[in-house]
DNA sequence: CTGCGGTGGTCGTGTTGATA
DNA sequence: TATCAACACGACCACCGCAG
């Protein structure tokens, strides 16, 4: 399965969209360099789509995006009346298409400026059966209302929030890889390392609250999120300390303490490792 | 004087690769 | 998914120097 992967934020943005009837041995149109990505949901029928050397038969209930930077075409006309929505939308960050999805996080893409806005990837499906049609359905509806309001800001808004909602529903319709044991169980670890995190939570501990053992936990970890939970626990230490130097004038040594280092200068280390300053720099960053 | 960062050495734990 | 062995490196301690 193809995915497309979007590195969020900037959040995708949401252009324009409309409803189609295409009448038997109508096809979709051929198209290459469009610049915008075009989302298909078919509601009746079927669309016979072929994207450079992929072809797509898009059912009802299904969703098809097709890419800014390929060639699309009509694969033959419809059998039948086929009803559909489209829907242009664009991202001014950057993405990446890939037939495998790893679902890794890229832990490293920090755009992490001062108060720590960090991107994260937004994985969606480049075809997909979605999981709640009629829940598509109502959005694109209500977006396509929207058009001749879309001169005022009110409505702009309201589009970019349903759209939004129908990119989660997209995200939500992926393959049942994205909820598999190996997901579940580094998504279990990640959890219990974020609640205890002031403590000295062993993976051999670990291994005995999640009843799995701490090779796998770590290798599932690692799959997911691309570190090992030492490494993660480290990382979420490293956040929460940010954000008591920004916001308290606790001494280095508290702050190292409070959120789990028995000792300061490791405390220091670490931090100068991670954020390339020393935790008295980052403070005085905000003084 | 106090608080902080840097360095070097040591120990033990976690990670990795191979395998079942 | 689990186990084992080898190895890497995280975590800690002690000490020193610097800056406010």
């Amino acid at each position: 399965m193809t995915m497309l992967v979007f590195t969020v934020p900037p959040l995708l943005q949401y252009i324009a969209c409309g409803h189609s009837i295409f009448d038997p041995g109508e096809r979709h149109m051929s198209r290459r360099n469009l610049h915008v990505f075009d989302l298909l949901f078919v509601q009746k029928g079927c669309l016979y789509i072929g994207e450079e050397e992929r072809r797509y038969e898009v059912g009802p209930g299904c969703a098809l995006v097709l890419r800014p930077d390929c060639f699309h075409y009509g694969l033959e006309g419809c059998r039948e009346r086929t009803e559909y929505y489209w829907l242009h939308f664009q991202t001014s960050g950057p993405w990446t298409a890939a037939d495998d999805d790893a679902g890794e996080l890229h832990p490293d893409n920090a755009a992490d400026e001062l108060f720590d806005v960090r991107s994260f990837p937004l994985t969606l499906p480049q075809f997909v059966r979605l999981a709640k049609p009629a829940k598509a359905d109502e959005l694109l509806g209500q977006l396509d209302q929207l058009h001749p309001n879309a001169h005022l800001s009110a409505a702009r808004l309201k589009q970019q929030l349903l759209f939004q909602e129908l990119v989660q529903l997209l995200a939500a319709s992926q393959d049942s890889r994205r909820n598999s044991p190996g997901r579940a169980c580094a998504e279990r670890a990640a959890a219990l390392l974020r609640s205890r995190y002031r403590e000295d939570i062993t993976v051999r501990e670990l291994g005995k609250r999640l009843s799995f053992h701490p090779v796998y936990i770590a290798r599932c970890m690692q799959r997911e999120y691309g570190c090992t939970p030492r490494e993660y626990l480290l990382r979420y230490r490293i956040e929460q300390s940010k954000l008591l130097l920004m916001q308290t004038d606790w001494t280095i040594a508290r702050i190292a303490e409070e959120v789990g280092f028995r000792q300061a200068p490791y405390f220091s280390t670490c931090f100068s490792r991670l954020e390339g300053i020393t935790p008295r720099e980052y403070r005085q960053l905000f003084h």
